[in-house]
DNA sequence: ACACTAACGGAGGCACCCTCCGCTTTGTCA
DNA sequence: TGACAAAGCGGAGGGTGCCTCCGTTAGTGT
């Protein structure tokens, strides 16, 4: 539908949601709109009009940014056997909570942790989490007593970690570490 | 001496660390630095000489905050009896990390979690509830098991449940729970 | 009491935020 | 295909905050 939005509007919609997931991810959460916009090469004003506010922005890029995560899942899923799918799927996650944050302290600061945007896409990440676990659980490849929340919990936990002494690095190793313990009395072992 | 410092400079840098920590605490860490100095009844130019830099106001008054958060823990070990004193003292902190934990994770952001600043703070917290811990297990008044850093470990974890749903008044329960299990086992039972 | 500075204050230049409105592009319908 | 709404664009401009710089003020030591 044409009537919906125009394509220009659109090209322009997700160009800047793209310039501004990498904006924030490097230059931080201040980084300059101005700048954004340039980079984006479109004027300040079209991206006020698609995104009133810094915070509308910031959402946006935050939504986006699950969605592309949990997207991912689905092509790991067909390419994959299901325990390799669920070890790439954990890896993404951590590397995608140490980048981005930033973003979700500063959502949590301005709308509060309890918004429908926290629920959603916490909703969204725990449904993507739990078919993964069980694919590979009914593949034998993992052990079959784990449920999508045990897991989500105890990667939040690597997550927070994350804070604390001794880098972003940690949370790999923990995450790969957590690996291990699912396959652990698997019924079959999948060869690495 | 006076050779060191000025006694209105004294009382102007004394007062700005106040100001600036009230107006952090309800205006958030993005509050004007020149709202910040018309309120201390000072220029904007001095509140720069004394702290130079956005960062370095905000690093002082972190450091001022957790001083007197110390500083307390002496006036409480010196009026209430030792377990009083530190279940007081617990709940002081839980408060205090619900207002304060802005400042704690911008500096983070900025400075690095391993730096200087917070070794000291978190070296200073620690003894703190370590002398006031011993105090109350040597009463009798605590079980003798438990050493300061599993107490500051298990306060950490009540302070990162804050940002979750429950709110932060969940924090102020949990800690009272905390300090009856603590309670619970002493040799002498203290009477509430 | 006086001179010597440390300390003060705020004007000013810069960057960014966001709004507003005249101009351009796009899609549609004859 | 061509013309006309209207959807969309861009950036000037007014406002606010950051930080620097320097002429002025007022504590301090003799």
């Amino acid at each position: 539908m044409a009537r919906a939005q125009r394509a220009d509007a659109c090209r322009n919609r997700d160009r800047l949601l793209e310039v501004a997931s990498a904006a924030f991810a490097d230059r931080g959460i201040d980084a300059s709109l101005e700048a954004i916009a340039k980079e984006a090469g479109v004027g300040i004003g079209t991206l006020y009009r698609h995104y009133p506010t810094r915070d509308a922005l910031i959402e946006a890029v935050y939504r986006h940014n699950v969605e592309l995560l949990c997207d991912g899942a689905d092509e790991l899923r067909a390419t994959l056997p299901p325990d390799e799918a669920l070890a790439q799927f954990m890896q993404r996650f951590v590397g995608y909570v140490a980048t981005k944050k930033g973003l979700a302290t500063y959502l949590k600061s301005v709308i509060g942790a309890d918004s429908e945007l926290f629920r959603s896409s916490q909703a969204r990440v725990s449904e993507t989490i739990a078919s993964l676990v069980s694919a590979a659980a009914e593949a034998g490849s993992i052990r079959p007593d784990v449920e999508g929340m045990d897991l989500l919990r105890a990667l939040s936990g690597v997550c927070m970690m994350t804070d604390h002494p001794g880098g972003p690095e940690h949370g790999v190793r923990v995450a790969t570490l957590l690996m291990d313990g699912l396959r652990y009395g698997a019924p079959v072992t999948a060869s690495p």
